[in-house]
DNA sequence: GACTTTAGGTTGCGATGTGCAACTTAATAG
DNA sequence: CTATTAAGTTGCACATCGCAACCTAAAGTC
């Protein structure tokens, strides 16, 4: 499966490039990790991040575009304006943890300090991984690409 | 936790910006999720992402410096060179993944087709998510970053 | 109320990165 | 032995990036 003449197709409709149409740019998913931890106003992420004035102005203006940031005005402050995750935003989690476990493993070589854990359990959150629907990890030799017609009909979408 | 003065030590050992380092340039993405689809020549990446010569062979050059990729003369054909993955480039699969699953639920709006299944059950793999030790998946709200010495004792790291 | 500082930008300009087309070199096919 | 294919390289135009300086409006300071 998955050979010669049919990648096009695949290649055409995959979601990884829409994603990087979105968060592609250089910066983004650095913008993006900053929200996760916390930061909100222009200059906090200007400082943190060391990303350049204008740059910082374009990419937040991109991602408050296509809704993964909105911009707020501080109630407080009427200079300041928040910029705070959207749900579309909130569900680029998944992502960010995969890049960064896979830069702490394979890159860095160390586990970063520190380390995400389960609020609850106050244990570190699994690896990354793709997952069979019984949450068996399967590597690239158990997945297999299927047109949607040939599913057991009524199965929830990947 | 996580706020004001720590956010930089955060930061500053993040796994994210080491693993942007290597595969954070504009194409690498699209370069693997090809080589994951089964490319394995130039003239295949070329012609299937429409990329330009001179930038693929630029980026093809540094993902095998980075040893994602490893570059391997083609037995049959001695013109051919044949890319292929190694361990620490199939392991950003769940960087793919995620990735492809949010562009398919809040960009391109459909799940895409062909679907990824687990080749023996046949069924779609589970959403990406950050996961507990036992499995459950947790949302932002219930995560926590704490130092390495809070964790309790003999934990394997995340 | 004038004066300074802070927040969130914008503008100009040089350096870097990207994309296209043409060229190269070596191996293979006819 | 000529033509074609694979995997690049080179030159050049154009877009993006990064830095520094500037701008505007709202707070703080006295």
């Amino acid at each position: 499966m998955v050979r010669g003449e049919n990648l096009k197709a695949i290649f055409g409709e995959c979601g990884i490039s829409a994603a990087l149409e979105v968060v592609g740019e250089r910066w983004s998913f650095l913008i993006l990790r900053g929200t996760f931890n916390g930061l909100q106003h222009f200059e906090e992420f200007q400082s943190t991040l060391g990303i350049a004035r204008n740059i910082l102005s374009n990419r937040l203006g991109r991602l408050v575009e296509h809704q993964i940031l909105k911009r707020q005005a501080d109630s407080a402050d009427r200079r300041k304006i928040v910029y705070r995750l959207t749900d579309k935003g909130r569900a680029l989690l998944p992502v960010l943890i995969a890049l960064r476990q896979w830069g702490e493993r394979w890159v860095s070589g160390v586990p970063s300090n520190p380390v995400l854990v389960d609020r609850l359990s106050r244990m570190p959150v699994e690896q990354m991984a793709v997952r069979a629907a019984d949450g068996r990890p399967l590597q690239l030799g158990d997945l297999d690409w299927v047109d949607q017609s040939e599913l057991p009909a009524g199965d929830k979408a990947a």
